[in-house]
DNA sequence: CTATTTTTGAAATGATCATTTCAATACCAT
DNA sequence: ATGGTATTGAAATGATCATTTCAAAAATAG
């Protein structure tokens, strides 16, 4: 039948990312994107629907690539303590790379949006749920193994954990101190030992 | 001389951190402030110069505000761990207090635009060296008074706390349940111990 | 090759953006 | 009171905002 869709929508996503990523979505106007994507404004509009619905997906996607990037390291992990440490350095080596000061999207995206936009604020907490029913079970885990103490639930250490992560990015963004940071890691991760 | 300024601008200053700290430097308008601090358009210009001086000034009004919000509580406490626990009580209530999902000014502010102005990442940078000075100057008091332990330095805990108290405020945008907060804050600081 | 369906391109929409302009107004020193 | 000066109000500036419109182009199925 019709003419079908020509661009790589992943391709789209992740020039759409980009904008986003360095100038909030406040930020960052319609003609960015069309700039950025070389798409037309009406593909946009066809295709995603508004900037709005282009932006949930685009967080969308930037997270499965990390949870995507993330279950491919920890499947090279032996105990709780390795994958914690997996997971610290991960976020480490973004801050070493985030040479713009961009911080983390999602974060960012938190700050920016959470009081403004149901649609996002619910996007959010559903990501926050996941990352926490994560680091819940590796710490579930590392308790069972004798490798983590049982001073705090699993719950508990994983909001714990959760909170570290975030305070961890956002320094990151103007402190990128490679052994500072490293010694923030290991003394966050103590208090499990 | 001449008709001198009518307005009170300490006032001025309180309704524009609302407008900013509700919808973000991007995300607010000349109109916003203009109606929420009833002063027009031309007085805001030729009193504060742009919207980016006026949200300089407010960021400085708002650290003013909260850093003799807390040196007033500090002064009443005894040892360096009382200090910590005012510190991050102090945030804990800010927390309980945002029912609007806000965050914290200075947080969002970093995370919106480190990446975009110079003016307020060197504003930011300030701000975090002011608070890592007296964060260092706590804990190094609690290790003379050997009420902490010596495992780190006093400047490697201080940037501990520093990324913990960012951290905290950012979970407590979606997350806050008081003594789930609490949990977090007993963890983060038993490691001092 | 043609009919059908969708994506395009480019322009138009009307609202809103930050900032400027300038006459009118309000104040103070004299 | 009055002259001089700074603040005001209201309108204008021109750029940019998100979104829509619609004819032209492109692609597939028959």
């Amino acid at each position: 039948m019709p003419k079908v869709e020509t661009f790589n929508r992943k391709e789209v996503l992740q020039k759409a990312t980009h904008v986003f990523h360095n100038k909030g979505y406040n930020g960052t106007s319609m003609q960015d994107l069309v700039d950025a994507t070389s798409l037309n404004r009406s593909s946009i509009y066809n295709s995603f629907g508004s900037k709005l619905m282009l932006f949930l997906e685009v967080l969308s996607h930037y997270q499965t690539t990390n949870s995507d990037n993330m279950a491919k390291k920890l499947v090279h992990t032996h105990n709780a303590k390795d994958a914690l440490l997996v997971i610290f350095n991960m976020y480490l080596d973004s801050i070493l790379n985030d040479h713009e000061k961009k911080g983390c999207l999602l974060i960012n995206c938190k700050s920016e949006m959470a009081n403004q936009e149901p649609l996002i604020t619910s996007f959010i907490d559903k990501n926050q749920e996941q990352t926490l029913a994560m680091l819940e079970d590796i710490v579930y885990n590392g308790q069972m193994e004798k490798i983590f103490n049982q001073d705090q639930t699993a719950s508990q250490y994983a909001l714990y954990l959760f909170s570290s992560i975030q305070g961890l990015r956002m320094t990151g963004i103007l402190n990128t101190d490679k052994t500072a940071l490293e010694n923030v890691i290991h003394t966050i991760l103590k208090v499990l030992n």
